[in-house]
DNA sequence: GATCCACGGGAATACACGGATG
DNA sequence: CATCCGTGTATTCCCGTGGATC
């Protein structure tokens, strides 16, 4: 839990116990410093980074797993660590012995959700590797990748950069991805994240070692949700039993587990109760698609995209009957400013993000075409609860 | 003055259907 | 019967403009 978390558990010691301690810390898209339960994986990894210790590069990998693995958890949880470590060591041997370049490499994480072209992915690779922000205006995407040369190129042990979220149908394709690479120095590695077996991912040519990650057993689900619980919830919000049903039904998928979980408080929450109840658990159940897109994938989305969802969550079934309808609606919502048509251009770009599904509707009424409507691939619940505590 | 990118607007294309045509 | 055509929608695609920032 960080520290806001620990404080606003404080803060509000003197209302009623509350069900919900803080949201963010039960959100499924956070990863917690210490992620429970995939320690084989950490080790693995590890193994695979082993070099490094010896100030030397690895080779270029592929981590692969299904969704709600722990695949991000891991890695994010392991490369912030593993930069921090750089950091400090090297600004502890700046000022004891001037001018020994950094010993190890140094580790950059990518997270390919927010990265919508090449200059966002440089930009992010440079800014993690430099002390001083790199400005996001009035730079041009060759500056970056000269500046990266020249900086790589000085640089004795080379970088390793992991990239998640490889393949996920969204900005940055993999063979963009191995030109990005391409157009950087050779004293980098990369370890590619992704859910795609090796051979589909298209990386095999590229890298020499693949690491799989399999689904959690519901045992270990288990403790995963006991910990967000007792980190998000007040005390025995949820008993044993309860945790589960929900690891039962998520099948070895973390991502969905947390999400029951989410939807489950918040609806015990609601009806101002402190402990979860079956049917809390089989509500939240109810409410998540599947198959559905990480949640994850929807907070990526830019700002007036999110705009768009969050009000199409509030739109009943008559405004949602076809795609035009649904842009009509939208549109004209307060605090919406944006025009008819660029709704509706939003809405298949979101349905093209996976975020929604266009389903065909009414079969033989009416001319031309028939339309569509759009149907949510993630739960409104959270994406809710989460969007407006974030505005 | 440079750079990137979100928006808006609209053109181009695809699709469904029914009716006309060969 | 197979094909073409017209109409009305849905969907995709493209590009110029302007805001924000350095």
């Amino acid at each position: 839990m960080d520290i806001d978390a620990r404080i606003n558990r404080r803060r509000r010691r003197d209302d009623e116990p509350r069900l919900v301690q803080d949201y963010e810390s039960l959100s499924p898209v956070a990863h917690l410093d210490e992620p429970v339960g995939r320690a084989p994986v950490f080790e693995r990894v590890l193994d695979h980074l082993d070099p490094v210790f010896d100030g030397h590069l690895p080779p270029n990998a592929y981590l692969h797993g299904g969704f709600g693995a722990g695949k991000s958890a891991v890695v994010a949880a392991l490369f912030s660590h593993l930069s921090r470590l750089v950091t400090e060591t090297q600004s502890a041997i700046h000022t004891s012995t001037r001018a020994a370049g950094p010993t190890t490499p140094g580790f950059v994480y990518v997270d390919l959700r927010e990265t919508t072209s090449e200059f966002r992915f440089y930009h992010t690779v440079l800014n993690a590797l430099v002390d001083e922000s790199v400005p996001e205006h009035g730079i041009s995407t060759t500056e970056l990748t000269d500046r990266l040369h020249a900086l790589l190129d000085r640089s004795r042990t080379g970088v390793v950069v992991a990239v998640d979220h490889v393949g996920e149908a969204a900005g940055v394709e993999t063979p963009d991805l191995v030109g990005l690479f391409a157009g950087l120095p050779s004293n980098l590695s990369w370890l590619a994240v992704g859910r795609a077996d090796p051979e589909e991912s298209g990386l095999t040519t590229y890298t020499a070692t693949s690491i799989r990650v399999e689904p959690y057993r519901p045992p270990v689900l288990v403790d995963v949700l006991m910990t967000r619980a007792s980190e998000g919830l007040a005390r025995q919000a949820l008993d044993h039993e309860l945790a589960r049903r929900i690891a039962d039904w998520a099948d070895g998928n973390a991502h969905d587990a947390l999400t029951a979980l989410f939807v489950a408080a918040d609806r015990a929450s609601r009806e101002s109760r402190t402990r979860l109840t079956e049917s809390d658990v089989d509500d939240a159940v109810a409410e998540i698609p599947r198959p559905s897109v990480s949640l994850g994938r929807v907070f990526a989305l830019p700002a007036n995209k999110q705009l768009v969802l969050r009000s199409l969550v509030d739109l009943d079934e008559a405004e949602r009957a076809s795609v035009t309808a649904t842009a009509d609606a939208i549109s004209s919502r307060p605090g919406v400013d944006l025009s008819r048509g660029t709704v509706k251009r939003f809405l298949y770009e979101i349905a093209e993000s996976g975020a929604v599904e266009r389903v065909r509707s009414r079969e033989p009424s009416g001319k031309g075409r028939p339309p569509s409507r759009v149907e949510l691939r993630f739960p409104p619940t959270p994406f809710r609860r989460l969007y407006d505590l974030r505005q």
